[in-house]
DNA sequence: ACGCTAACGGACGCCCCCGTCCGGTTGGCT
DNA sequence: AGCCAACCGGACGGGGGCGTCCGTTAGCGT
């Protein structure tokens, strides 16, 4: 009963897990997931043991890893949803949805074919859709959309945005950003 | 002398020939480039060192693969520059590159990122960029496309289309359509 | 200061892919 | 029919990533 926080990790322990998270959001986010995680571990200064200890498969690396960008993407859902004006709140989405996916190889691939089997990104996934959704709906209804458009659309152009794969990440976000204007155009009324 | 066609392989070296590269069709087509050389050829019923024999490496192999894909490709374009009609010509080539795509993984991937170091493509796709180019500034000045619309514009919606992977290439298909004419109007004037 | 144990990381065995060698097979020509 | 060279494919050694074990180190509580 004296073990009031039961599983406060030892201090080095917690150094590690930062570094190992740290390194594995650098590293996936210039080459994606498909890197070995050996690599991750050589970069974060740690055996690989350690790297197997703190995150026993590539999925539970990658869900803390990328818990970041997760919430930046409901930022701008939610900030999109707040905007009065429907359809600048609407474009602002795109435009910083396909910004944030251009800067990030790893948390694009993560995010768009989810994992060989389900992520708990899942159920996070399926919120943002929605609010996409509802963000898409109100666009739409207030005449600024063509009458047709529907959130696979949308989601289309997400999925299609992530097949920019410029050299530099530079490179990689001025398509995007080029991208993201031609795509609302292509949505609009 | 005697030898008037030096080069004529033995009739089963040419049979395994074809079968290896209707197995390297089939396999990238359905899982794009990056699969073992030996599943290919497993596939084919013929042994590793014959695949290796018959083609060095990969390249090689993908090369002679994708030849007819390739030569579709500029099947496509000439068709469209054959078009009395600069738009019609235009949209017509666009919705068939991007199906075309879509129907192979394996060809899509060789097609924008060539390859590890540069593919025998470079030059074939250099003359297909330069009838695409032809094509968009004849659109573009017949006034169908926005005036602002470069080639570069059209590359990145073939390399965006190549972002839609869904499970099915029925889905790939559909999908693929559905960008392509989302694209286009992104493009009009 | 000291001991206890959580935590570390080098090393191991496993598997898959790679590209090549070589003994056996078979097509094609006389 | 019989020879010979072109051709085949199983087998081999090398390399790299994987996940785990275990002897050693060092944080933390007394």
């Amino acid at each position: 009963m004296t073990e009031v926080l039961p599983h406060l990790r030892r201090s080095d322990a917690r150094d590690n897990r930062d570094r190992i998270l740290e390194a594995a959001r650098a590293v996936f986010a210039a080459d994606g997931l498909a890197v070995p995680m050996r690599r991750i571990a050589r970069h974060a200064g740690v055996g690989p043991a350690t790297l197997y200890r703190h995150f026993p498969t590539k999925e539970t690396l990658a869900t803390e890893a990328f818990a970041g960008q997760m919430r930046a993407c409901y930022a701008i859902v939610d900030e999109g949803l707040a905007d009065p004006d429907p359809w600048r709140g609407f474009t602002s989405t795109i435009e910083q949805l396909c910004e944030l996916h251009a800067r990030d190889r790893g948390f694009t691939a993560a995010f768009t074919a989810e994992f060989p089997h389900a992520l708990d990104f899942a159920a996070d996934r399926e919120r943002a859709v929605q609010s996409i959704a509802k963000l898409t709906r109100r666009a739409r209804e207030a005449g600024h959309l063509r009458p047709d458009v529907e959130l696979d659309d949308v989601i289309l152009v997400l999925m299609a945005n992530s097949g920019l794969q410029g050299t530099s990440p530079a490179a990689r976000v001025a398509a995007s950003r080029r991208f993201a204007a031609l795509a609302i155009r292509g949505l609009q009324a």
